[in-house]
DNA sequence: TTGTAAGCGTTATCAG
DNA sequence: CTGATAACGCTTACAA
């Protein structure tokens, strides 16, 4: 690498030392105008870019926040990055994004290298395999402001933003009961993940005020993709009745289930009516347009980003951790409107 | 921030200097097992995370990387993401990204920020704001390897990967012609980006083959949003006669005009065939499945990372400037299957 | 308003 | 096999 021009170089060009270069640069407000000229020209000049790891290095901690998410290329998470970026960009900060690939000994890697790196604060979504803190703890032994987004715990007494998942899904439930569904299905991914619970949580207490136990209808537990869902659905029709309408706790598997659907040659909804939940781009592209629920993945990278640049500002000061909800929004769209006129 | 032990703090604690234990810590061959040992010991015991920081400073080199994305959030650029980290960090290297948002200010600042951070090279895919190139071959005279991804330019002697969207368009083009419409319609993005101007050329080569000229048939260009094309159709359709086919350079833009058809009671791919680019996941999931072309994203970001750790090995030696280009592959679904029996 | 000098935590070089 | 020392580029008390 070939050597780069440094504060000591600006200093030397015009005979003064570099501490006053480094004043002058950071408008320091005891340093004559004059003098801030000469600098910043020189410093043009001479092609100067500063050198941000000898800041760091310097103060001890980076101006960089490190950003875990179990996987990019998932709309959801890539809009809550989108979200952050929004916030960090402006206020100077720049993002280490790591993915931990829903594993937790990626996430251990994770953190270490972030730690490594002296980040200024770490934003974290929990993998589906996380069940211990340690290594959170780790962090936070360490000083290192921490907010949870998303996937969260509330066993750390960390910042946190999350999704009212209970909510939006009691609503869409609400919803389909209005609509005069009774007879319904459920399908989503494991109930071991929050996410789920939560979802189905809103689901049966919407059910139990009208009287209906959601257990003892039909409940589809197994992986969030469209094949799954696809699979399960075709061996499900051939000896199960139908129900009115399937509730599903994620959009890929709403999608599999009506193609599952279609290809019997089922009409959605005047035969069976479908939800799905958290408004995936292609929700309103599909025929018919899928009812699903709104999650602003991008006001949670933004809040999540707020939350931790003011715990880096008060940095070293205790002060409670919020606790953020992102309120959802159903959004009704053709799959589960009943044909009133009939 | 509480003071975080060192390399110094486990010398002192075992009575060796620092130098010993960076070796040590590095696996150096030189350093007694026992040594080794112990100072592993009591790294651990002493919970000690290495400074990657100091590290990087007294190296005048960081193990990040940094990449230039115009947006986060879309499909296409996550999955190349994927794939750039899926390669690197395996090669110990992390990802500092930074979104252009298609503004050339925003990617010189990029940039810079890049370059304060010492990356030890840069992926980029330029904003389509993008004409001139002096940010760019800023960063190459510090002697920072730089890799140009999807949006490039050949004015700039980089590695560089690609897609041949004129091969994909080419052979989209045939297999419409195969299945026998002639009379065309284009759609895409402004021909000022070098992606239309492709896809374009593409599509004119393989109607110029059976005597066709592109250029007398309809041509649209706009913004590359399913809004744009729809009401363009829309508006279309009211005074112009209908094509057979409508090449659309965009998935998204497909989908608008799909919508505007069947708003019409067009059926596609009866009354009217769409073909789409670039293969969104929503692409096999409506109704018709849309005949669209598959660009291998991950695949250009493995490349990308991989042009780049080579330069980075390879530093200082000059060595010619790979350029690679990723095959498309065509996907051919109901959207543009001309009905035999008929 | 500017200069002096020390130090952030590592690692490269030289020496032993 | 290990130690001593300097240096990476910047910031910040303290001094002038």
């Amino acid at each position: 690498m070939k050597k780069q021009t440094t504060i000591q170089d600006i200093a030397q060009a015009l005979n003064i030392t570099a501490s006053t270069v480094s004043r002058a640069l950071h408008d320091h407000p005891k340093i004559k105008k004059s003098t801030k000229k000469k600098v910043w020209d020189m410093a043009h000049k001479l092609n100067y870019q500063p050198n941000s790891i000898a800041s760091s290095l310097r103060k001890g901690k980076a101006n960089t926040v490190g950003m875990i998410v179990p996987r990019i290329n998932r709309h959801f998470f890539s809009n809550v990055i989108t979200g952050v970026e929004s916030i960090l960009n402006p206020a100077g900060y720049n993002l280490i994004i790591c993915q931990s690939e829903e594993s937790i000994e990626k996430e251990k890697m994770n953190i270490n290298t972030l730690i490594s790196n002296r980040v200024s604060g770490m934003l974290i979504s929990l993998s589906l395999e996380t069940t211990t803190y340690d290594h959170i703890e780790h962090a936070i032994k360490r000083n290192i402001p921490v907010v949870l987004y998303d996937r969260i715990t509330h066993k750390l007494n960390t910042c946190s933003v999350e999704n009212d998942d209970e909510k939006g899904s009691y609503q869409l439930t609400k919803h389909l009961i209005e609509q005069g569904y009774r007879k319904m299905m459920w399908i989503g991914g494991s109930r071991k993940f929050n996410t789920y619970t939560n979802r189905f949580a809103g689901y049966e207490k919407a059910l139990r005020e009208i009287g209906i136990n959601a257990n003892k209808m039909p409940i589809f537990e197994g992986n969030i993709s469209l094949e799954t869902a696809y699979d399960f659905m075709k061996d499900f029709l051939n000896h199960e009745p139908l129900p009115e309408v399937i509730f599903s706790a994620s959009d890929f598997m709403a999608m599999g289930a009506i193609i599952a659907l279609q290809e019997k040659n089922l009409k959605i909804p005047d035969d069976i009516a479908v939800s799905g939940y958290s408004n995936e781009p292609f929700a309103s592209l599909i025929s018919p347009k899928l009812t699903s629920v709104e999650q602003f993945s991008k006001k949670m990278g933004q809040e999540s980003a707020r939350l931790l640049l003011e715990q880096i500002k008060n940095e070293g000061q205790k002060q409670s951790k919020q606790k953020i909800t992102i309120e959802p929004q159903i959004i009704i769209r053709e799959s589960t409107i009943k044909i009133k006129s009939e």
